[in-house]
DNA sequence: TAGGTTTTAGACAGACCTGTCTGTACGGAG
DNA sequence: CTCCGTACAGACAGGTCTGTCTAAAACCTA
């Protein structure tokens, strides 16, 4: 072993390594695979064995990431039996991915912004992941309400609670601020107080 | 005039008009000096003499958009009195763009993702442009709810109507539908007639 | 130790990028 | 008509990009 920067033995997983490193900071557009090769340490033939190409490598990197995220995200909300605490540790992982890895946003959503083709795979992942997301508020915190109230409202609530929470991130993104999220959180509470006492619509 | 496909005279003109289509369509890194100057019929030379630099053209451009997307706006807005009415007059605007330019989301959060730099000038615009945003939903919509409350209240009436419509284009875009936007609208209401009431936090 | 697989470094091709430069044509003002 | 500013076409430079290729070195297993 001559030269090992990043302390992962597999060439591969040192490549995602660094590939989730800066496509997530710079973008895709941005990133040249050079930059990639050198910061993992790997030659360049190695990365052309492991991926076919350099969007192969984004795809490889999003699909890890969807993995994890839903993973964690699943996971924090399973430590808490309230739909109100629920909620609110949706939000706690915003706040712990900007604390770790900055106000940049998204990586789905700034990917997607990269490729402009809606048939692109690259977009069809992203909307699945956020589909995804979706699903999980619809099924792991807001499960509790849904026999409280008809389906087409429980759709609404469930669309209101996803939509806050996932437009916080880009606001927060944008202003490189805590404020977008706090908004969104309470914003998410009340609404969620309000479909609880039966004055919807 | 020996060649003339947008009918608009002034080159300067013609160049911007084919950017803020380009740009704001495919993105800024995958749209080339060189298909700006060939859909605008103008030659290189002369795209030079008018804009140093690509960056300052995509400038030029967002300032345009900037000045107009808000003068539309602010004149949408005040074409009602009632709160309510003018909220929804924001989200026919997003409804009108969407059936004009397609699912192509917010020009400037487009813009500013490909700006991994904060400090960017590119990125300064687009932040002022929504701080901007974020006033006229203050000062031209919610006015009249100023005095019903505390400051800090009103304030964050503000930024919970702001950052519902703002994450509502963003989310159409990845869904490419039409849902988020209703969704948005219709919790805005909701959280209108909320702080109405008086039932606040 | 032998053999086959993997990784290494880096040259290279071909395409594309931004930005500069040369030279020509046109059109209005004096 | 002459002059001058503007726009034209397009070659060109210098750099960057992805992806291919060569050939040697390292590694693992038998």
């Amino acid at each position: 072993m001559t030269h090992n920067p990043s302390s992962l033995s597999r060439p591969s997983e040192r490549i995602i390594e660094a590939a989730s490193r800066l496509f997530f900071r710079q973008g895709y557009c941005s990133t040249g695979i050079n930059q990639i090769i050198s910061e993992s340490g790997v030659a360049k033939a190695s990365f052309y064995t492991h991926f076919p190409s350099k969007e192969a490598l984004a795809m490889a990197w999003l699909r890890q990431r969807e993995e994890r995220w839903i993973e964690q995200l699943t996971e924090r909300i399973s430590q808490h039996q309230l739909t109100e605490k629920r909620v609110s540790a949706m939000y706690t992982m915003w706040y712990d991915q900007i604390r770790e890895e900055g106000y940049r946003g998204c990586g789905f959503i700034n990917m997607a912004g990269e490729f402009s083709d809606e048939k692109s795979p690259v977009r069809a992942l992203v909307r699945d992941h956020k589909e995804r997301v979706r699903q999980v508020v619809a099924n792991n915190v807001l499960n509790e309400y849904r026999p409280m109230m008809e389906p087409e409202v429980f759709d609404e609530l469930v669309n209101t609670i996803y939509s806050l929470f996932d437009g916080a991130i880009i606001q927060a993104q944008n202003f490189m601020q805590d404020w977008p999220i706090d908004s969104a959180m309470k914003t998410s509470m009340k609404t969620l107080s309000h479909y609880r006492s039966g004055a919807v619509l």
